[in-house]
DNA sequence: CTGAAAGTATTGCATTGCAATACTTAATAT
DNA sequence: ATATTAAGTATTGCAATGCAATACTTTCAG
């Protein structure tokens, strides 16, 4: 869907302008919060002239503010209220709060809520205990899903798994990121017969993260629930023994009411 | 900004098709989660080759979806995106994160960032700790800055504010709403004077939230910080003395850093 | 089974967005 | 200081792209 062919586009009802203004904002990703004309110009790909026009467009619209002085862009609140306005509409997110609520305070630790969008985990609903990584504490963050969804994953059958992994960028993220495709479709295999999923170390060093997927009521995978600890205080057994079960138990909540 | 005259749409540079896109993503607000192409044509006053066209795009985009059975569209999870670059790029959102969750677990309640965008607050943080309403335990969320935002205001000078009340829809949210703009006005010249601001039920029945200003070493105002308690459990008495210095020491905490 | 409403496809037209270029301002080096 | 380059802004003629009307197909209610 994000990189293969896209007979969509050469459909006479594309509108070319909508993808080149929406690549410009885009472009303001990590690493690029504050963008001049050129650094789009290069960025983008696009001509000088339809970076001008489009940065012109953005701030008319307020989503993008100019400072007089730098002449640089960077996005404003306002790109927020698309992302507020998707939360605010799914149902996973109204029931999911209250029981992810109760699972931060009953573990004392950081509580997530993540879905599958392409080849990533898109996190929904961050409820942070510690801080361990800005980033970590962010809606809207996307991870690869090989490495940070492999409960999600769990419930695809192997093809779409397979197909995801293929498209997915399977870069290390610390030294303890398994990378390899077989290595991932083994790991996938042992979540499927547990249930839940154990990941040490493979996102962020000195986390140790526990997941576990959520289905509706016709079994479609929707979401998963993560629970994340240190891992120096949360040694694997007690991991088992005291976070298992609890995201064992906020899954089994959510999808009763889904 | 939002509803005045804009100059720039007249200038030759403003392309239109990028408007009505973007007007055709803004529909999808609260209550209008999964929409057809007739509800757009309405919703959006765009006519109905414009809504097709605009429809396809998105969908190829991958920021809608359409329900093959209903053919209704609904935003998906690459919304988040753009909300969660912003957020990235924020120092203020980096610097304020952990002196948020320190106070949140001194006060075991709810803590809230929130900054001003036009008439309005917009959410950036949300730590919430008891759920009270959805709404409030997701970022992005914007309220109107007379009834959720004194503390901002507080730091701008009466023109200004009196310029932002004009323009906001004074609408009252809860019984408890002060609507009007004199004593609006007269509200946020206490808030200047004490420094910091306690709002009962004006957002939601039930809720006290005391809130303090953020500025940065050039005194501009960048942010608010929010405390929002249980009115039944926290009496003004028991707001003043336990939670305005938490309020207060966090908001200079986050100042010294910006 | 019928009719209305919602959604999809097609087409000719001209508006709108395109890109080249000239102009202005800012930043850096000599 | 002054030259030199790079970054940003304004203008313009051209035609490609987006526009809206309309015809066609599907869906659902009565």
């Amino acid at each position: 869907m994000e990189n293969g062919k896209t007979p969509k586009r050469d459909n006479p009802l594309f509108v070319g302008s909508l993808e080149k203004g929406i690549r410009l904002l885009e472009a303001f990703d990590a690493g690029h919060k504050c963008l001049g004309l050129n650094d789009l110009v290069k960025l983008t790909g696009l001509n000088k002239s339809a970076v001008q026009r489009f940065l012109h467009t953005w701030e008319a619209l307020g989503y993008l503010s100019k400072d007089v002085v730098t002449r640089r862009f960077r996005l404003t609140p306002k790109v927020m209220s698309l992302g507020y306005n998707f939360l605010r509409g799914e149902r996973l997110v109204e029931v999911a709060t209250p029981f992810l609520l109760d699972a931060r305070k009953r573990t004392g630790n950081s509580v997530y809520l993540g879905t599958l969008y392409d080849t990533s985990i898109v996190y929904l609903i961050r409820l942070p205990q510690r801080l361990l990584l800005l980033e970590g504490t962010l809606p809207g963050r996307r991870v690869p899903a090989f490495c940070g969804g492999r409960a999600f994953l769990s419930c695809l059958d192997d093809a779409e798994v397979l197909d995801i992994l293929k498209r997915s960028d399977l870069s290390a993220i610390t030294p303890y990121t398994i990378t390899g495709i077989d290595e991932n479709m083994q790991e996938i295999a042992k979540v499927r017969e547990k249930g839940f999923c154990i990941s040490r170390q493979e996102q962020l060093m000195g986390e140790i993260a526990v997941s576990a997927p959520v289905r509706d009521m016709q079994g479609t995978p929707r979401a998963v629930v993560y629970i994340s600890a240190r891992i120096s205080e949360w040694p694997p057994e007690r991991v088992e023994s005291e976070l298992v079960p609890i995201v064992l138990e906020t899954a089994g909540m959510i999808r009763a009411q889904l």
